[in-house]
DNA sequence: TCCACTACCTTGTGTTGCAAGGCTTTTAGG
DNA sequence: CCTAAAAGCCTTGCAACACAAGGTAGTGGA
């Protein structure tokens, strides 16, 4: 067997949470199969996730109806399985997209980073 | 006995590994003692944070030498436990926030949260 | 044949936020 | 004096979950 435990700490707890909220959106932009997923939430500066995160996640999602999952065949390799959004994944992705802003918010109000309010720079 | 488990579900996960990023704030603000600190989460947006939480994850902190407590009376009620930074603690509170940021943008990138650069509206 | 890549999944472990409850001291009411 | 409430502190037990490691299966090239 294998363990090594804490690899990066305080980084991978950061993602706790947010992790199934990612994978929801990147789902929602069109179907893809897990495999993939991981190498376009790295392409988005999410480095650090592994199979060994998504697939549980996947599966819980599934359990809970918020994804619909159909089999096709790849050109090389198992079959995939691809995920789309359910109706009540679309849902789940928007409260939680607002839970997030809120929480993030608080946080960044907690570590007393401003927030800039947005103006447009016309000359009024 | 007692347990409820899932009171808050996901929002309850959104604050791992953060929680103790903004009680090293807080107390890098002025000492201060671990009921307050709830209070002071609280006023500003972290509401759900109690005691339960707190006070493991200042023995932690304490633990780690992060931070220095001091024991000073109360007008009424036990003598209190003033926690403040130490200097490995304030070089953790830079770090952790740089993490935080990292992470925060790249959640905010996968969730499809435009970024907005800030500019300042000079004339130049 | 052997290796590498794609693609899926499971098991085990450590961290940690939280509910619930208990302890101590002081002040207020009766 | 006795009780109750509040201010403070702390511990126990649990469930959630991200991750490392490893396992399986199919294809194609050296």
């Amino acid at each position: 067997m294998c363990h090594m435990g804490t690899a990066d700490g305080r980084r991978s707890q950061l993602l706790r949470g947010v992790l199934d909220l990612c994978l929801l959106a990147v789902i929602s932009e069109g179907p893809a199969y897990g495999y993939e997923m991981t190498k376009r939430l790295r392409a988005r500066g999410l480095s650090i996730v592994g199979e060994g995160s998504i697939y549980p996640l996947l599966g819980r999602l599934e359990r809970d109806a918020l994804v619909e999952t159909r089999r096709a065949a790849s050109n090389g390799g198992p079959p995939r399985k691809y995920y789309s959004l359910s109706p009540e994944g679309e849902r789940a992705l928007e409260v939680g997209v607002r839970e997030w802003e809120t929480a993030r918010d608080a946080v960044d109000g907690a570590l007393g980073l401003v927030k800039v309010e947005v103006q447009p720079c016309t000359s009024s």
